[in-house]
DNA sequence: TTGAGAAAGTTGTCAGATAACCGGTCATCA
DNA sequence: TGATGACCGGTTATCTGACAACTTTCTCAA
């Protein structure tokens, strides 16, 4: 036990705030370098809370917070164990991340790609019944651009129907988790979107040309057609930088 | 005791759901359905701990893990708020629904897109010395299929080569994901693809030719050539259906 | 009317206790 | 000799009560 315990040694705690933030962190980057081995057992909560000055309620919300991402698995009566796969169960974007722009336009860039994969798989595989929604969600949404609809919540759903055509659920979750994640971005474009003359008429012709690649059957036309949709919405949001574009 | 054992078989006791767990979810269900609005206020701790009949330890549990996945925000002296996007901070896969074959073939399809857009990334923009790093892990692979090694970690190495020179940090970090979830099921393909004569240097011809592609530039072939890839090790896995093919 | 300060309510942290659970030890007994 | 069961120490899960830190609201005097 002694030996386990003196294994990993950690620094007493600066009083800050969110203190299982930070001890969370720290057990991380054990994890990531190695020095806390897959399978190996932490030290006891009682041991860490004395190592880091702090209680136990903190070392276990710490702890619960690397249960939840996967890092640690804890065992009544035995302990805290590092998982075997600590890369993580959870893929994460964040927050802080998507204030500057470059990154904004990596996550942007990622979402092209994943809604472009849908559309391509939505050509191929969407059933009758899913078709006939991917049209009438086409037509909601080309009836929102003459009205006062601001047309967010049709566009959100012309993309779900695609993400359910693709019949690949994983792949539909990770659509509304990016789509979520870059919600406020896209509010923005689409109030751009609004100043420019053409530019809704423009996307719409774009959605149409996607639904009607999907209609027939045209896996990489769909994807062609959902690429240049999204660039498009890009360069709408002022994405796009100037010299070396990333995108073409 | 080996006769009386193999007689009667006995199911595994289901064990009670940890109760901190069974009240995240409950929360969760309510913001799903609606009785808690975004930006609603949660009761408070001592409230919920009535509500549930629990501690206030257990309630604060609940809502650290909910915080973590971005569903609520607390504020010290506030309460607890329902989060104005509570789609979810996080990307999760269910380590359950990799147990069925489908799910299975779902994730390993989104990763098919997800590294076939990297590569494509990766024929773009790669510098000079990514696309060096990128052949000399070709070339480790290759020195690896006549050895005794069995080319797992040179193999996950030339991916994430690949994952780096697409130079987007967030799709390389799902791409990271992904493999980490899948890599069970890689390692059972890699010791099948062992047992199959000429299927390693079919794997390292298909390697050949995604680093060949992305030496030259050539973006969609990349893309088409890890595509390919990615199928064939699918088939490798055992994991392409027989009737209804879902890759082609 | 306004501003300082008290008051009340809530989350964050702490300390200690009990229950449930696990692995090992060892006496007991057929 | 081997199987069985009681027991023990250690660990996590949960409970309880308390205080600190923070925020909003109310009070009251200037």
């Amino acid at each position: 036990m002694a030996t386990l315990a003196s294994a990993v040694e950690f620094a007493a705690l600066a009083r800050g705030p969110r203190l299982p933030d930070e001890i969370a962190r720290r057990i991380v980057a054990c994890v990531h370098d190695g020095r806390l081995a897959p399978g190996q057992r932490l030290p006891t909560e009682a041991a860490l809370g004395r190592q880091f000055g702090v209680s136990r309620s903190v070392i276990r919300e710490a702890i619960a917070r690397l249960k939840v991402d996967g890092v640690v698995a804890t065992r009544q009566g035995l302990g805290a164990f590092v998982s075997d796969n600590p890369t993580g169960r959870a893929f994460r974007i964040d927050p802080e991340a998507l204030r500057d722009r470059q990154s904004l336009c990596h996550v942007f860039e990622l979402r092209m790609e994943v809604e472009a994969a849908a559309a391509a798989l939505a050509a191929r595989r969407a059933s009758a019944a899913q078709r006939h929604a991917i049209g009438r969600a086409r037509a909601v949404l080309a009836a929102a651009v003459g009205s006062n609809d601001d047309g967010i919540e049709s566009d959100v759903a012309f993309h779900l129907r695609i993400a359910e055509a693709a019949n690949n659920p994983c792949l539909g979750d990770l659509m509304i988790f990016l789509a979520g994640r870059l919600r406020a971005s896209i509010e923005a474009a689409r109030r751009s979107s609004r100043r420019h003359a053409g530019w809704t008429d423009r996307a719409q012709r774009e959605h149409d040309a996607i639904a009607a690649a999907i209609a027939r059957g045209d896996d990489e036309s769909a994807r062609a057609a959902m690429r240049a949709h999204l660039i498009n919405a890009a360069v709408r949001l002022g994405l796009r930088p100037g010299g070396q574009s990333p995108w073409r």
